[in-house]
Formats: structure tokens, C-alpha cells, sequence
DNA sequence: GCCGACCCATGCGACAAGCGAATGTCTAGC
DNA sequence: GCTAGACATTCGCTTGTCGCATGGGTCGGC
């Protein structure tokens, strides 16, 4: 409720008190504002609300008539201020995030346990996919934050990064193949593999941070699927880049080596906001869980 | 709802236009009077209302759960507003009537008839009793209106007297009563007799208004219900006032005997209001029949 | 790539509303 | 009749609110 009581609230008080002047030292006023007060009410409503009487004041039928929807009015207000408070302090409200697949292994599952453990009652829900498309959907206000990483060189426009970790990237290659067992291994020895790749364009995929050294993948089959890509690695059918946050996860009939590092910078992975508006209580603190569990990781 | 619109009515508007500058003008304000209303009610709530985006703005949050509150509000306030404009025009509200029962003869009934044909909506309640027990009813705010007669010398004090009729007495006799085939009767007539009255005091009663010719009756019986006093009369107990409203419903086995003009007043029969607060709206329709009736039985 | 259109924020001056203090008016009770 | 209590009213003054004009920012067209 306003710091300085509505005319509806004088009312109320003095419907309660009978008395101009009670209701007036009540709440901190003079008579003479209370009167006026209740004159303005009046005037509003275009029919007198109160009875004077020689000894205070009394309903009149009118007043009868209004004090219910006034105090309904009330506790609406009281109840919106308690909402709002809740929102405050994350008892309450709602976080939509959108994330992409390989920081479900565990940065994004971590975090969301430790959110959902201290704020049982923000309504969490999630949705998987592209880094482009989250972003669409960040700029349009459909999502709250945004886990991405830059496959493309496109900076985050409409949207504030808040930078999370950099992880190096693997090579997955079928278990017999000749460079498996390395301790790294560089672009260059691998230029006459073929390439599985979520498409056929390498700059959308995780190749295009390599393609800035003159590296051109010859891409083969079209997976976009992290399944898929492992399945067709075993068959034999090529080779794919893993990020760190998915090597965890690979089947293990697959040999994963690191990239070297001069080949390749390491990918961002960042997680973004809408800009130019304020993030939502609930949207900061996931930030800062989420940046805890990256830093976790990283260790 | 006021004709100033309040802050809660602006931000239903911005909502629902997802603008200032066109709720602004929707409203007959300008964009940078919509402007800091808003920010008045963020600064009121503590929290940011909407999102400020290049081509206007979207609730926030905290706007998404203050929205459904706020229109709670308006609504009701619109329905207070109807329910008031039903008082106004006699759809709603109550009218509580005190009445004496010689009026129930004929004046009330016919009244309150008319009344409830034009105006259901209003709830009417009506208790009987002594002209003093209504008076005292009615200063205590317990009535809105009362129809009595002055019994006693008493001036309606707190209380405003609205003229009916004056209505002349009848003196009630056994059919038998050697002064009962006579066109009029004078008091002096009667001095022998006993009275059935009301009270001992014969002040309190219909008398009173004798006494100021110094006529002094010798009290009988005591009866304050009509239906007893008429029986003891036909019993031959006494004699008894009758007032001209309650001729009408006398029992066939008595003689009324109009008293002569010179012996006593005329009755005052009024309707009576609070004094120094304004008459519900009810109240002053319900005045009006009644004179219309009061003129009728007069004619 | 620059410019104009659109939208919200803000500084400014003017006006009106709201406040407190004091005074007036009415009623009840002694 | 006079005092006490309660609401109405008057008077200055503070405060808030409005309109106008301006500034900052973004988006779309040339």
C-alpha cells in the first residue's frame, strides 16, 4: 500500500471510527485534512458518504453501500503488495530459460537443482535448442536467459553476456582410428576426414572457430542430433568435434581427442540476457548460480 | 470511478496498449504526463511496472501479477458505482418505517403499497409502536422514517416534522350509551364517565390534547391495544377516544360520536425525519406517497 | 551509412490540489 | 446560558501534476 493512504483508506478509517477527528490523529493527518478528504470522496461519488452528527459522524446508506467494495478494494491492494513482495524476495513469480543441449550434461542441471532447492516457488521452465534460436526468442522477450555459446561469429545483439566459461574442444573419432590414441592432435593432420556436422554450412556448426585458420572441413553426413553424430563416429562414417561440457558423455567406443590448442580458440559459453531491460530477481539469481556451477566445472 | 482517472485506470490503460504516448491520448492525457504517473505508481509498488523497449513498453513481472489485481479494482469500483446509481434512483437500499397503529387503518397501508409498486428494489421494513419509541428510534439513527401523531406536548425535538393530516376524535361509546345517537358531543358531557386509556397519565394518552381545556377524565381501565380498549367499551366499562383514522375499523357494537370542533384540536398527524442529515432518496419518495394518501383520506 | 520517425525520459514553468493552523458553527449537557 | 466537543471553512504555503519542449535511444528507409 502507498506510503501516503489513498482516500479510500480514510475511509475506511473512518467508517471504522465514526469520527473525523479519531480517524484524522489515527493516521497521522489534521481534521481539516480528513474532512476534505472526505469531501473530495463525495464529490467523486456524487452523493454524501457520511452522516454528521454533533457527536462524529455516521454511515449513510450510500456509505453502507460503499464500505464493502472499499475494503474489498483494500485487500486487493494488501494481496498485490504481498505478491509483489514474494516476487522480491523469489518466493514467487517465474524464470524461462532456454538453453543448448551439451550444457545439459551438467552445468545447467546443476544449477537448476541448487535454484530450485532455495526458490521452490519460482515456476521454472526450460527449453532446448540452438544458440540462434534462443537468442531470437531472448530479443523478443519469450525467455529470461539464454545458455549459449558463439558458434557463429555473431555478437549478441539485443542482448547482455554474462560469460560463464571457455572449454576446449575434442575430436571424437572411431576407437581403432589411427590418431586415437594422441595426446592432441592439430587440424591440419585431419583434412582428409570427412566431417559429421549439425549442417552443411560449417560456419554454423562447431567448426567455425577453426575456419578462421584457412581450415575447410569436407563435411559428409548431416546429424544434428548429439546421439546421431556419436552413432555415425562408431560407424565409421567420419569424425566430429566434441565440446568439454559433452565428453563426459560419449559412448565409450569413441576416442576423443584434444584439439590443439593453437588450432582453435576455446568456446564461449556464455549465458545472455535481454538488453536494455531490467533481469527479473529470479533471472539474477540464476545467474549467479549458474556462474557458481561454471566455476565449479572449471576447477 | 472518478472523472480524474486514477493512477490504477493509466496503468490498466498502458497494459492494454503496450504505450504510453497511446494510452496517453487515449486517456486526454500527454505522453510525459502517462510517463510519470507510471513511475509515481513503480515508485509507490518499489519495483519497475513495465519493460521500456524502442517501440514502447511490456509489463514487467511485477506488472504481469499487480494486472489482474488492478483490474479486480477497477471492477469493483464499477460496481460500487452501479450499485450506488441504483440508490440514487430508488433501485436499491432500505427504508425502515416506524409507524403508530392507527395509521395501519389506512394511510400506511396505502402508502407503502404505492411504494413498493414503483421501487422493489428497496427493502422495507416497518416496526409499530408509540409515537415516543419512534421519535426516540429515529434520533438514534434506527429509522428513516416515522408516522406519528403528537400525543403528548412534546416538539419533535432532533427530528423534522413533515405535516400530513388533522384528523379530528371520535369519542367510542357502548351502543346502548344514552349520548349515543348524537351528532356531536361535548367533553363537559362526559364528565362522569370512566375512560379506558392508554396510561394512567392521561398526558400520555389521546387526552392530552383535552386537557389544555381543563377537562380532567377519571381513568378506568388501562388498555394500550385497540382491539382490548374496544372491547371494555362494548362491555360497558367506559367510554374511550377514537381517532378519525381508526373509525373506520371500529367494531359494529359501538357508537362513535364525533367530538364538537370546540373541545379539542384536531390531531396532528405527521411523518417525521432526522433532523440535519439529508433523507435517504427512499425516505423522500416514501414522504411523498404518503402525503399523496394523507391527501386522499382528507378529500 | 546516414537521416528521419517513433517512443520514452526529463527539465521547466505554471497551475491546482493538499496540507496544517486557526477560526467559525452547531449541538449536547450542565 | 455557557462550556466542551466535533465538523466545516478560511488562509497561506508546500507539494504534486500537467503541458510543452527537449534529449537519448532504436528501428527502418533512402
Amino acid at each position: 500500500m502507498p506510503t501516503s493512504h489513498s482516500l479510500y483508506e480514510v475511509f475506511l478509517r473512518v467508517a471504522r471510527l465514526a469520527s473525523f477527528t479519531a480517524a484524522a490523529s489515527s493516521l497521522g493527518y489534521t481534521q481539516s485534512a480528513v474532512s476534505r478528504q472526505i469531501q473530495t470522496l463525495e464529490d467523486e461519488w456524487g452523493t454524501p458518504l457520511f452522516d454528521r452528527l454533533p457527536r462524529g459522524v455516521r454511515l449513510t446508506e450510500a456509505g453502507r453501500i460503499l464500505l464493502p467494495h472499499a475494503e474489498a478494494v483494500g485487500e486487493r491492494l494488501r494481496t498485490a503488495r504481498a505478491e509483489l513482495d514474494a516476487l522480491r524476495t523469489l518466493g514467487a513469480g517465474r524464470l524461462r530459460i532456454g538453453a543448448i543441449s551439451t550444457v545439459d550434461a551438467a552445468l545447467l542441471p546443476r544449477a537448476l537443482a541448487a535454484f530450485r532447492a532455495r526458490h521452490p516457488g519460482v515456476a521454472v521452465t526450460r527449453t532446448e535448442g540452438p544458440s540462434a534460436k534462443h537468442l531470437a526468442l531472448l530479443a523478443a522477450g519469450d525467455l529470461d536467459v539464454a545458455v549459449v555459446a558463439d558458434t557463429s561469429a555473431e555478437p549478441p545483439g539485443g542482448c547482455t553476456p554474462h560469460h560463464l566459461l571457455d572449454e576446449r574442444m575434442y575430436v571424437a573419432l572411431p576407437s581403432g582410428h589411427r590418431l586415437a590414441g594422441r595426446t592432441d592432435v592439430r587440424l591440419a593432420e585431419l583434412a582428409d576426414e570427412e566431417w559429421i556436422a549439425a549442417d552443411t554450412r560449417p560456419e554454423e556448426t562447431l567448426m567455425h572457430s577453426a575456419l578462421a585458420g584457412g581450415f575447410r572441413p569436407r563435411t559428409g553426413f548431416v546429424a544434428a542430433d548429439w546421439i546421431a553424430k556419436q552413432g555415425f563416429v562408431a560407424a565409421g562414417l567420419g569424425v566430429t568435434l566434441v565440446p568439454a561440457l559433452a565428453a563426459s558423455s560419449t559412448r565409450a567406443d569413441l576416442a576423443l581427442v584434444p584439439l590443439h590448442p593453437d588450432d582453435t580458440p576455446r568456446r564461449r559459453v556464455y549465458a545472455a540476457t535481454p538488453r536494455g531491460i531490467a533481469p527479473s530477481p529470479a533471472a539474477l539469481a540464476f545467474l549467479a548460480l549458474l556462474k557458481e556451477a561454471a566455476a565449479g566445472l572449471a576447477s
